[in-house]
DNA sequence: TCTGGGGTCCTAGGACCC
DNA sequence: TCTGGGGTCCTAGGACCC
């Protein structure tokens, strides 16, 4: 039972009733605003009361409760509650894995001497993130990955919970295969067609047609539904992609305005990639239409690339090339990914003007804040900001 | 009823190389 | 005239997670 499993409650929400007292024991919703296209991010434990829940459409909530507090979401913010919160999850494991910004895997073997058993360094993390940071946080503990996230969904909110052997034979067979981490709608919809609802379901069914719906992963969903799972617990290794997308508030077909936000979009990702001193190898452009299928188009450098202008040349030629240019949107996104370090990258000889005029705008982003500062063709005559 | 934005990982086909 | 097999990389799409 080393395993801990660590997930905030409500978290974005939780932030935002510590912040405004008068918020606390309100429905709330964070994410998009009633008249948007957005979703729900994370609503209070009062709002789920009506129904409302996360990835909900905004329209929808509001519906639901239309006395709800609704609040865009403040990223950087969460972002500092976050490393606040991990750091106190650090104190008591080296041994950490973030899933999410409110998430996280503890390997607590070795720890005991110094902390005490599973259970007591659960308490303590509870109390040290409630003191320190004013959140609620559930921990669910057991011996492995699968079962430790199980016991904090099974315990959500404020919970603690210990999932040991007696527990899981009762549990688990009786729970819905939607249970299972990475089985979603789609694959639990194919699952249920085939007449397979619980765990106890999927470990009676023949293998061999089992296969025909899991693929090369039915024998690990077999061995999790056993309840054993070996994925060890591992420090996340380097991020693999930076991109920005825009849902916009009606659909857009003329090309100056989508060009536009185009520029837009490889300036913000570009700087995220700057930042974060990486270089990267490949351009990818999104696109949704109307009847919201989703395209791709993406192009694979020999050179690294990080420059504002380079990415947006490579990117409007993909969207001039896609055959959906023209064609009405809703949304545009924009992603760099085959990222390596910028300084293991061999550097170009000279550095271009537009690599000057790169490094003085981040200067000012960097001091002022990225509303501050941006190019003089993102300035439309309305003074968009984005 | 109307579907965000940030990601990760997987699959399948095709090009290309030896 | 008929063309294997293995490996790798790229592209596009899709499922999934929070």
């Amino acid at each position: 039972m080393n395993i801990l499993h660590c997930d905030l409650d409500a978290f974005y929400a939780s932030v935002e009733q510590r912040d405004h007292p008068e918020l606390v024991g309100k429905p709330v919703i964070v994410g998009g605003l009633p008249g948007s296209r957005g979703v729900v991010s994370t609503c209070s434990y009062e709002a789920r009361e009506y129904g409302v829940c996360s990835a909900m459409p905004a329209k929808q909530a509001y519906r639901l409760c239309p006395q709800a507090v609704f609040l865009p979401p403040d990223i950087p913010k969460y972002i500092r509650v976050s490393q606040d919160v991990f750091a106190i999850l650090h104190r008591y494991s080296p041994v950490l894995e973030a899933l999410s910004i409110d998430e996280a895997f503890l390997d607590v073997s070795g720890c005991h001497r110094l902390f005490g058993s599973s259970a007591q360094i659960a308490k303590m993390i509870k109390n040290d993130v409630l003191q320190e940071t004013g959140l609620l946080i559930s921990v669910g503990i057991a011996a492995n990955k699968f079962l430790a996230k199980l016991a904090t969904n099974l315990s959500k909110p404020n919970g603690l919970m210990e999932l040991g052997n007696d527990e899981i034979a009762e549990i688990l067979p009786s729970l819905p295969v939607s249970e299972i981490w990475g089985i979603g709608s789609k694959t639990a919809h194919r699952l249920n067609k085939a007449g397979i609802y619980t765990i106890a379901d999927l470990l009676e069914f023949p293998r061999s047609k089992l296969e025909t719906i899991l693929g090369s992963n039915t024998d690990f969903y077999i061995q999790l539904c056993s309840g054993k799972d070996s994925r060890p617990v591992l420090s996340r290794s380097d991020r693999k992609s930076i991109g920005n997308e825009i849902t916009f508030p009606v659909d857009l077909a003329d090309q100056k305005e989508i060009e536009q936000l185009l520029l837009e979009l490889s300036c913000q990702v570009a700087y995220r990639v700057r930042h974060a001193s990486l270089i990267a190898h490949t351009v990818t452009i999104k696109m949704r239409t109307p009847d919201f299928q989703t395209f791709t188009r993406s192009q694979t450098l020999q050179q690294g690339v990080d420059a504002d202008l380079t990415i947006y040349d490579i990117a409007l030629n993909m969207y001039h090339q896609s055959g959906l240019a023209g064609k009405h949107l809703r949304l545009l996104g924009l992603s760099c990914s085959k990222l390596l370090e910028r300084n293991l990258e061999q550097p170009a000889l000279f550095a271009d003007e537009n690599d000057i005029l790169d490094k003085i705008i981040d200067d000012m982003k960097d001091k002022f804040g990225s509303a501050a500062i941006k190019r003089g063709s993102l300035l439309n005559k309305k003074g968009r900001n984005m």
